[in-house]
DNA sequence: CAATATACTTTGTAACACAAAGTAGGAGGT
DNA sequence: ACCTCCTACTTTGTGTTACAAAGTATATTG
């Protein structure tokens, strides 16, 4: 307990929310993701999810792209290698607090 | 992707916390563990500790036992069988969530 | 008697999550 | 022409939250 190394402040609190964690672990096995794929996976309210997409953009963890396909609109999000890296040291953090439980 | 199963929603809240996921993770470590040594530990602000700690108590994750240590008071924490479950419950989604990732 | 320790409580603030409803601009159907 | 649907939002609102700062009661130590 006392040699117990904890870190909570490791813990991004951009990243540790379940939406937006959610996002990065999504993004981050694939290339891109569009809008409508991560509502229907997240299964989350419209303006639930573009907040968080618009905090994770805004922190520099993801990037967006908008065309159209045909002439539908079409928003596609990935992860940035800030991202990648950020998320990664979260996990890091997150593994270690973890571990050893059970 | 589309195999992908993501559920946000199997990530309890309540224990979704950074400072509260730290206390049950060391109360899961040891057999309980005294106020002060979660102030070291966790290196926050009596007021925050104490919040989290009531809304643990609150919802039937920890124990809290009073007593005196010579004339000083001592309260000791100590995680419930309902906590254990329920953390239990959270590692296994949130494993699920990041296994995968890099 | 002053300072320190324990374990809080009170007060305040700024941020946050989330839902519900509304919007624009185009597509497709009748 | 009209209506509904789709995408990707925005706006509005509500209730909760995390957190810090400061104060408190009781007791001990210097």
């Amino acid at each position: 307990m006392q040699g117990r190394e904890i870190d909570i402040h490791g813990l991004d609190p951009i990243i540790h929310e379940r939406v937006r964690l959610a996002i990065l672990v999504l993004l981050s096995e694939t290339e891109s993701l569009d809008y409508n794929s991560l509502k229907k996976v997240l299964k989350i309210t419209d303006g639930n999810l573009v907040s968080h997409l618009r905090k994770l953009e805004d922190n520099g963890l993801i990037s967006v792209k908008k065309s159209f396909v045909g002439r539908r609109p079409r928003t596609t999000y990935s992860i940035t290698e800030e991202g990648r890296q950020r998320l990664s040291e979260y996990l890091k953090n997150l593994k270690q607090l973890i571990s050893g439980v059970e």
